[in-house]
DNA sequence: CAGGTTTATGCGTTTTTGTGCAGGAATTTT
DNA sequence: AAAATTCCTGCACAAAAACGCATAAACCTG
């Protein structure tokens, strides 16, 4: 096999699986692993592989996962959120958890709009606060440094005083069998409240967290109303929440 | 697995739900719990992650934003809030209003001061926040806009069932004959069960609001033991308060 | 086409890198 | 204060890379 041919087969390999291992290689085409280095060393100087030990990753690998802007796929929250806008009318008492995805709902509320927040969620309250026609009130108790969110019975007890008329969640884990999941105690025990004082739960989840499960329950499905990511209604990934039973939007 | 596919499987993670343990992510992906932690480390060092105890942190969830400019008489504050804080010790409960002046003191209290602070100012608590071994208790209720601070019967009753160490009042105006005064009705109902909450009030002033009237009373000089300003104590627009029976400072 | 030159490849040795393990220190939780 | 985690440090070991060298094929070039 010439030097040539066998470059092109590599970086084949390496655009279709985004990964290729030169060991695996060099079995593959029958040459020493020197010579699969020397070659991963001439894609990885053109650009066209990045070269890491124990074989080479393809461009997109790094543009998949190492996101650099600010708030991890602000752009797909940005649709959400407005999605989640979509569903406030004027007048509504609304509970809120805290979270990224709710906190750019929050900065794109249309200015006229005239409702009440509830949340405990300090980086929230502070949207809510920006916002010439909103009217927030604070759930108090102990704050969380780690959620920025105040935890404990109190803010439990005064969450279940009130009945909302919509309940946004910012999910951290949406999976058809565990249904909704999280991985702090205290903030699960506040969602729990939040979703029983609320006659409609909706929960916002980025696609990516769609299928995921994290190691404390929240809730079944059957007890959330609908569903909002960034992915058009019919996406097939959203199908069995769909089936479930949930308003998937 | 490669290390750096692993690494960006763990950025992944992070990314999407904000935290990850290392212990989960070891039997996740099947490596010993050093690997995870050299990883993690790795990722810390190029700013990608926040390593904690037990796991990482995303960063973009951490980063609250905060303006500290434009403050007025901010230097006079900086005094009055070292001396405030001089009154400070280990394992106190601290009541506090708002105000820039509290901000101030709030920014500036020492990283090793171990205290829990309770207020309903919305920028004080982010404050408080920010500190590493503060405990914040916020007081809920609905929020007034002017104010930035949680206003209401509700606000009111949480106050009058703690019993704090110190209260420190951002005040608004001092005067031998009114005694302190204010203009904003709902705010002084606050500091009004403060005053009565707390074993010791201190009024935080800026010389240029004393002997200064505002249309609402909050208290009598009487029913506070502390008045701080930038002025040394002797100053001799200060004598009155003195002879009243404070402690000026 | 002979002889020199370049290029491509493999082999053995030495370095470097990645990983796991053991213990003791540090930190968190009870 | 005690118990349980988690962290750190040094070490061992294996896998991979780097380097120098040898060999041979390919390729000039007069």
């Amino acid at each position: 096999m010439l030097k040539k041919e066998r470059q092109a087969y590599i970086l084949h390999q390496v655009n279709l699986h985004n990964k290729v291992l030169s060991s695996s290689l060099c079995t593959e085409i029958n040459v020493s692993e020197d010579t699969i280095r020397r070659d991963l060393q001439e894609l990885a100087t053109e650009g066209k592989v990045i070269k890491v030990h124990g074989g080479a990753l393809s461009h997109s690998f790094n543009q998949v996962y190492f996101s650099t802007n600010g708030v991890y796929s602000q752009n797909q929250k940005k649709v959400i959120a407005q999605k989640a806008i979509s569903l406030i009318s004027n007048g509504m008492f609304i509970l809120t958890s805290g979270g990224t995805t709710i906190l750019e709902m929050a900065r794109s509320l249309p200015p006229q709009l005239k409702a009440t927040f509830i949340s405990g969620s300090i980086p929230a309250i502070l949207e809510y606060m920006h916002h010439p026609n909103i009217e927030v009130i604070v759930i108090g108790d102990k704050i969380s440094k780690n959620s920025k969110i105040t935890i404990g019975s109190e803010a439990i007890a005064k969450i279940k005083e009130v009945k909302a008329d919509i309940c946004f969640l910012g999910t951290n884990a949406i999976d058809i069998e565990h249904g909704i999941t999280d991985n702090d105690w205290e903030v699960v025990q506040l969602k729990k409240a939040m979703i029983e004082s609320s006659k409609m739960v909706v929960c916002l989840s980025i696609a990516e967290k769609v299928n995921s499960v994290q190691p404390i329950k929240v809730c079944d499905l059957k007890e959330i109303d609908m569903l909002i990511t960034e992915l058009p209604a019919n996406d097939p990934l959203l199908k069995p929440y769909c089936d479930a039973g949930l308003r998937v939007v």
